[in-house]
DNA sequence: TTCTAATTTCAGAAAAGACTGAAATTACCG
DNA sequence: CGGTAATTTCAGTCTTTTCTGAAATTAGAA
């Protein structure tokens, strides 16, 4: 592996990381090293910096592009596929958000609607499906939250963001312009 | 395995999903159990349950707990350590945030931080820098807000979730109460 | 203390996953 | 159409992770 010093540790804590985030190491480390080329690369610049098989990069890339993160971009006068990763950070954001909950969250819902469908056949599956109804809701809970956040363009995503637990505050300033609004009396209904 | 049907199928689906969420099947199995049990279970019932070997089982019960996910609970009269998970899926998801973000995201940071530091010494360092910027400045609006976030209780968490996406809306009502308190023509300073 | 039950450790076996190079396929050019 | 460059596929190899059983350790009861 040849590369500036930078982005050499970059690409390598990336590949450290990769099977704590559910890829690999080579995955990891082809997407850092897109991540943070100024240009688009193709296939064999990616093996010649990360001295990787060609094969290797070639599966790399189409998990990469699997997972959204990484786009094919055609460089005028060279027939080799080149590749970069989106720029904007907070596309990047919205993207492994998706990706994720696609493996990570939605087959567990699917499973848990089906087993609710289930009737208990025992006292314990009966309190086992109780706990999965538990389960169930907080999921649904989490990805409907989930689907209204990310309709937000990235500046009220930042603004939403920056404002943090102090909505709270502002839930109850609404309290009170409601009620004021209202005349009084019905709060916390 | 012999569990009641309902209970089966959710093992086994945590087992299938362990290698997504990052833990292994064995484990993934062994909260599953754990998480639909009526009551605390011990090794050697965990053991009959899944058909594990015991060793496997006290490995998987050792990394549950360093995660804060399984936690022991004596039980009177009865030497062996029983294991239970917190009852409340809140607090719960409040874990699983915490660790996660422990495991997956505080070391990048960590090494971002370290990389913005140096000198970049060609170019194309320069440029990687800029991008880790971004990457950083990321990452720390996302865990200043969700350290304003955790602290919430459950019942605020949930109307917070509730509100979505409507949370910019209220931003707006503030705007206005805010501009109607002052007299006029200071919003968006 | 001694005895026994419960648990953990750990070296090696088994399984799963990652990686490679050679061969096959695809895509483009003349 | 060839012919060639680029890419993908895949069977086999290598690496890593998971799992097991036997041995060691720990903790409680007598």
């Amino acid at each position: 592996m040849h590369l500036p010093p930078l982005a050499q540790q970059f690409v390598l804590h990336f590949g450290e990381m990769g099977s704590r985030w559910g890829i690999n190491r080579t995955v990891g480390q082809i997407y850092a090293l897109l991540y943070i080329a100024p240009r688009p690369l193709c296939a064999d610049d990616i093996v010649e910096s990360l001295g990787l098989s060609r094969s290797n990069v070639s599966m790399g890339l189409r998990e990469l592009q699997g997972w959204n993160l990484v786009v094919p971009r055609h460089i005028a006068d060279d027939r080799r596929d080149h590749f970069t990763t989106p720029g904007d950070v907070w596309q990047i954001l919205r993207t492994l958000a998706e990706e994720r909950k696609k493996r990570e969250v939605d087959p567990t819902l699917s499973v848990l609607r089906e087993l609710l469908m289930q009737t208990p056949s025992t006292e314990d599956d009966r309190y086992a499906q109780a706990r999965m109804a538990e389960m169930h809701g907080l999921i649904e809970q989490l990805t409907t939250w989930y689907d209204d956040i990310r309709k937000l363009d990235s500046e009220r995503l930042v603004s939403l963001l920056a404002l943090g637990a102090k909505v709270t505050k502002l839930l109850d300033i609404k309290d009170k312009v409601v009620t004021l609004g209202r005349g009084r009396s019905d709060r916390k209904a």
